[in-house]
RNA sequence: CGGGGCGUGGCGCAGUUGGCUAGCGUACUUGCAUGGGGUGCAAGGGGUCGGAAGUUCGAGUCUUCUCGCCCCGACCA
């Protein structure tokens, strides 16, 4: 491992890179596009699944498991959906292999084709609502508010990890609903979980907006989404609620009685956020060192580095440091204390900034002496020394300063990067040079929107929720305007 | 699929017009010193040079074929 990172304002993408390898988050697996989640950057994963895994029980929702397979006609059903999904599926053909004539290794058994060949689900709208019209005959039935943590695949051309690979983890939400009201109302709360949870846990400050035509779900009637900003100036879509209206229903003939006695078709949402969550968290805050992790997400929050000479010494310091780590951990701080005598002190405080934690402590025989210990902050990389004495509470206190401090810099950084433009030079500079957002008028036509992507590849990444009216010229064909939209280069 | 690049100890690389025992950094092992920001010195282990065929007295180096990976573009959470 080389020992220096590649600085951000020399190469964002290569530090990108760099930085999930080095802080042992993930690696390229031997299947091309698809990544070896290690075990440091699976327990952030755990974290964000047991942090929104809550927040949906608490919503009144409940996880279920449905297959990885989905049968190809499935997909045919909903037209939008399939012309969407198709050209990025993994198809499964067979059911069986057997050893080569010629000897050694293994082919396709031709002989056992199946009769109809199934997809390896890039999302599970259509297994479900085929599901679902099982489970549904009267408005008793409904609502039907389920969850299902899983892995799917999307057959990319181009990966990265954690961004996009062709493999990933997500949750994915499906819920169904007797009303049109009821099934946006739930479109909307789900969009405001994954905002909580973006701002509250991962510390990133989030736009809530509807997206275009040209943006949205394949089968839905509205995507809403939440959009983050990287610190190189593009924007990154978190998570996604889509109101699906009755189009599944009709498409799969889920039809329910209501109170009336009259038969209709169930209304339909889905929402969904994935590991690539991990990419947003690792853009959004991380420096020059290393990965800079929230306190709130973070595997282990604080470390404690003995620094001694003698085996006595280490000893000694080793009993204090778990005291203190008995008195952090009564208040639910994750704590690690790194005794090993195989690495120096040095290359430890390096390696733990590298890694994100977002505390250390480092003891050392002055520190004994005087019954102190130095508190180290990795998001300002400053350091000071405290008395042992009250040290779980400061470094409780520390943990939430680190929280809100981290979420406080994205939130200038965010805010001083949506720029007002007006022109269409004014426009493509934010695009082309100083990044960010361009918040400016458009005419609402895909028409329009597919030409300033064609000419700037920036997309409209959404139009903010309660977005306010306001006349003018679309940035590029002058037409008139009731609102700006908000755009960006996009990951 | 189009354009570019690369395959040599675990990782990162050098290896000139073919030439002698395949080398450097790092990591690893051992010893001694060191220990408050990636420690120093010394000794040591580790290689079918991506694979196959060919040219040659001789191939990491030349030829042909082949496999794989990375980057840029079209597609996308």
């Amino acid at each position: 491992m080389a020992k220096e990172l590649t600085r951000r304002d020399e190469n964002y993408s290569q530090w990108y890179n760099e930085l999930v390898l080095k802080a042992d988050l993930a690696e390229n697996s031997a299947v091309r596009g698809c990544m070896v989640i290690k075990p440091y950057g699976y327990a952030i994963w755990e974290k964000i699944q047991g942090e929104l895994d809550r927040m949906f029980k608490e919503t009144g929702h409940v996880n279920a498991y449905f297959p990885l397979f989905i049968p190809k006609s499935f997909f045919s059903r909903e037209a939008e959906h399939v012309e969407g999904f198709a050209k990025e599926c993994a198809v499964v053909t067979h059911y069986r292999l057997r050893t080569d004539d010629k000897g050694k290794g293994v082919v396709v058994d031709e002989t056992a084709k199946l009769e109809e060949e199934l997809i390896v689900r890039p999302t599970s709208e259509t297994i479900i609502w085929n599901t679902y019209k099982g489970w549904i005959q009267s408005y008793r039935d409904l609502p039907i508010l389920v969850n299902q943590w899983a892995n799917v695949v999307r057959w990319e051309m181009r990966t990265r990890l954690f961004l996009r690979t062709t493999e990933f983890l997500w949750q994915e939400g499906h819920t169904a609903h007797a009303t049109r009201d009821e099934a946006l109302e739930e479109t909307v709360k789900m969009l405001d979980v994954y905002a909580t949870f973006a701002e509250q846990f991962l510390a990133l400050p989030v736009i809530k907006g509807v997206k275009t035509e040209s943006e949205r779900f394949a089968g839905a009637i509205d995507t809403y989404a939440i959009e983050t900003l990287m610190q190189d100036g593009k924007a990154l879509q978190g998570g996604t609620s889509h109101f699906l209206g009755q189009n599944f229903a009709k498409a799969f003939d889920v039809k329910f009685l209501n109170r009336e006695g009259k038969l209709d078709y169930v209304w339909a949402t889905s929402w969904g956020v994935s590991t690539r969550l991990i990419g947003a968290l690792i853009m959004g805050h991380s420096d020059d060192n290393g990965l800079v992790l929230p306190p709130r997400l973070a595997p282990i929050q604080v470390v404690i580095v003995p620094i001694h000479k003698t085996d006595e010494q280490l000893a000694a310091i080793t009993e204090k440091a778990n005291e203190i780590k008995k008195s952090l951990e009564a208040l639910g701080i994750s704590v690690k204390y790194d005794g090993r005598d195989t690495h120096k002190p040095g290359w430890k405080f390096a390696e733990y900034e590298l890694k994100g934690i977002p505390v250390r402590l480092a003891i050392g025989p002055r520190d004994l002496e005087n019954n102190t210990v130095e508190i180290a902050r990795r998001d300002t990389l400053t350091k000071q020394v405290l008395p042992v004495e009250g040290i779980a509470q400061a470094v409780k206190q520390l943990l939430s300063d680190i929280q809100d401090n981290i979420y406080r810099k994205a939130l200038e950084f965010r805010d001083s990067n949506i720029h007002r433009v007006d022109t269409w030079e004014a426009f493509r500079e934010v695009i082309e040079v100083k990044g960010g957002f361009a918040y400016a008028h458009w005419d609402g036509t895909p028409e329009t929107e597919a030409r300033i992507k064609e000419e700037t590849k920036a997309t409209i990444r959404c139009i903010p929720l309660n977005n306010p009216a306001e006349e003018g010229k679309c940035v590029l064909t002058g037409n008139p305007s009731k609102q700006r939209v908000l755009f960006a280069m996009a990951y």
